[in-house]
DNA sequence: AAAACACATTGACAAATATCTATGTGTTGC
DNA sequence: GCAACACATAGATATTTGTCAATGTGTTTT
């Protein structure tokens, strides 16, 4: 995993829309159809396929295909990643703890 | 801290773009006067003052204020706060761990 | 094979965002 | 007080992004 800026940028995009946290927070609960999560979102079929692609491209979902349903889950090694470049963050210089 | 979509997609906000990524991997290593982050940025001042509004928005930075200078540095509870999410997000059901 | 289904892709459009130039605001130093 | 400085705000513009309707692709069912 390579932590330049385009790289990091793109792994956030997951979660800077409120659709897609929408979307996020219905698969914490577990692996969904695609038409599970369509009828929860109020959005068209298109925009929803849209949505699903960017969340893939960042690493943080992953799809399985299954006949002619796709399913879709949060990835570990994605949510991973993420967290890691949060903690690399967090190493700032220990003088100022009081935030 | 309220974890509404809106919200969370708020702080996730500071992440998404590549030229804030670049901001706080420099203010990674503590806080910095905003002319340190201009000459640091080819963006015009103006730009990074957008891009600091968002930073502080999102909760990620916090902004101090010395004379004629604008300190900037990372916020702890603001990193805490997305982590938290983060963390929520990784409670999938225990089925499937294999990603 | 044809119809129905689930989803992706394309193209168009509106809204949001990143960027710039120009200007405003508060602070410091003379 | 005035000039210089550091930053914010306003307004304009181009790019990006979210959204939809229309259509394409692959799968299942009859």
């Amino acid at each position: 995993m390579e932590f330049n800026d385009k790289n990091t940028a793109l792994i956030f995009k997951a979660f800077c829309d409120e659709n897609r946290i929408k979307i996020l927070n219905i698969l914490s609960s577990g692996e969904k159809c695609a038409c599970r999560l369509l009828e929860a979102l109020s959005v068209t079929q298109p925009t929803l396929s849209h949505h699903m692609k960017i969340l893939c491209d960042s690493g943080i979902v992953t799809a399985r295909k299954e006949g002619k349903w796709m399913y879709y889950k949060i990835s570990q090694e994605g949510l991973r990643v993420a967290e890691t470049y949060l903690a690399i963050l967090k190493n700032t210089e220990k003088e100022d703890e009081n935030d």
